[in-house]
RNA sequence: CGCGGGAUGGAGCAGUUCGGUAGCUCGUCGGGCUCAUAACCCGAAGGUCGGGGGUUCAAAUCCCUCUCCCGCAA
């Protein structure tokens, strides 16, 4: 007996939950997803992933500026609820839009919480050097990915797995995982288990700062941050002339040292780093398409660069 | 009209200011050296210089225009 859902959500990681709802039959009576914003080269108005996939069925679609007007609490009562799901919708929820729905609001969180609670959970995951991760579905609460959990799925992190590759495991794992919770929720038989504040820990969105590359950090540190930030944002390093350097590609090497930042290799990009060095295998200079090191290479004529 | 960089043999780049033979580092192929090699030496193939138009005796280079790629910012 399927129940009317409310779905909010925004970016690509929100599209397999949203897709699989739709998929398993549940009446979803409404989609909310963030406004259209000026996005990329040329700030051109650009719909979010999840509002398209809510056109492409049909589905009516609200994206106002505020939850906390009263309208939306308004418009959410003719959509009738009886649970309300969101996943990286990028908002928090008032109070009385929490309390609306009869089975509560619940989420789906890329991480396993109390960790990495936030909006960046994949790529702090990989940063950070975990081994481990996984989905969380929970009730929400008030705070940032405080609630009640509900279900959990681990899964391993690959030792050169990048964000953009575990995003795309996550995601359709995060939608699996809200259909079994919907169902145990539909049941009854939903678990639900406080958080450990204490065993917290915070992915808060990357910084520009948290994706510049330190070649004086161990070589293990400097490739995790590599991987953590593909695609996106990029890590970077800066060169002397203040330009910088993204490097999508990088992997430790541990028979040669050398001062940071020195290059120590006349074909490969091994670059000094830590106790040890890294070997940058992609690269993209400021305003060219991403090369291997070695192309990098044969293009600066004899000229060596100096990476801080 | 957000700011900016770029398009030159398979890859990455110089050459464009001040028009006049297509260059560099690699890769590929052939040969040599060597116990051997990703090292070294010799040689070769391979380019509508993004597209179109214009100026000129002559355009990668100057003028106009179009297409595509990318960085930043948001």
């Amino acid at each position: 007996m399927p129940f009317n859902i409310v779905f909010m959500g925004t970016p690509d990681f929100a599209v397999p939950c949203l897709s699989r709802l739709i998929q398993a039959g549940h009446r979803v009576t409404g989609i909310f997803s963030q406004p259209d914003r000026p996005k990329g080269r040329g700030m051109h108005l650009q719909p979010p992933p999840v509002k398209e996939l809510a056109l492409e069925h049909g589905l009516p679609v609200f994206q106002p500026s505020t939850l906390r007007d009263g309208s939306a609490l308004a418009l959410l009562r003719d959509l009738e609820p009886d649970i309300i799901v969101v996943v990286a919708y990028g908002r928090i929820l008032p109070p009385e839009i929490l309390e609306l729905p009869p089975l509560g609001c619940i989420n789906v969180h890329a991480s396993l919480l109390p960790r990495l609670r936030g909006a960046a959970p994949i790529q702090w995951s990989i940063i950070r050097g975990d081994e481990v991760t996984g989905v969380t579905t929970m009730y929400m609460a008030e705070g940032l990915d405080t609630g009640d959990m509900i279900l959990k799925k681990e899964t391993p992190i690959g030792p050169e797995e990048t964000a953009g590759e575990l995003f795309e495991r996550l995601a359709p794992m995060g939608a699996e995982l809200l259909i079994q919770t919907l169902e145990a929720v539909e049941q009854g038989t939903a678990p639900r288990a406080v958080q450990d504040d204490g065993l917290a820990t915070l992915a808060p969105p990357l910084k520009k700062e948290d994706a510049r590359l330190d070649f004086t950090a161990s070589p293990a540190v400097f490739c995790n941050l590599v991987r953590g930030c593909n695609p996106a944002p990029g890590a970077f390093a800066l060169c002397d002339d203040g330009k910088p350097l993204k490097v999508h590609r990088a992997i430790p090497v541990w028979d040669r040292k050398g001062e940071p930042g020195a290059l120590l290799d006349k074909k490969r990009l091994i670059i000094g780093c830590g106790d040890g060095a890294v070997e940058l295998l992609t690269v993209q200079p400021q305003g060219k398409k991403a090369m291997e090191g070695s192309a990098f290479l044969n293009g600066l004529r004899g000229v060596l660069p100096q990476l801080v």
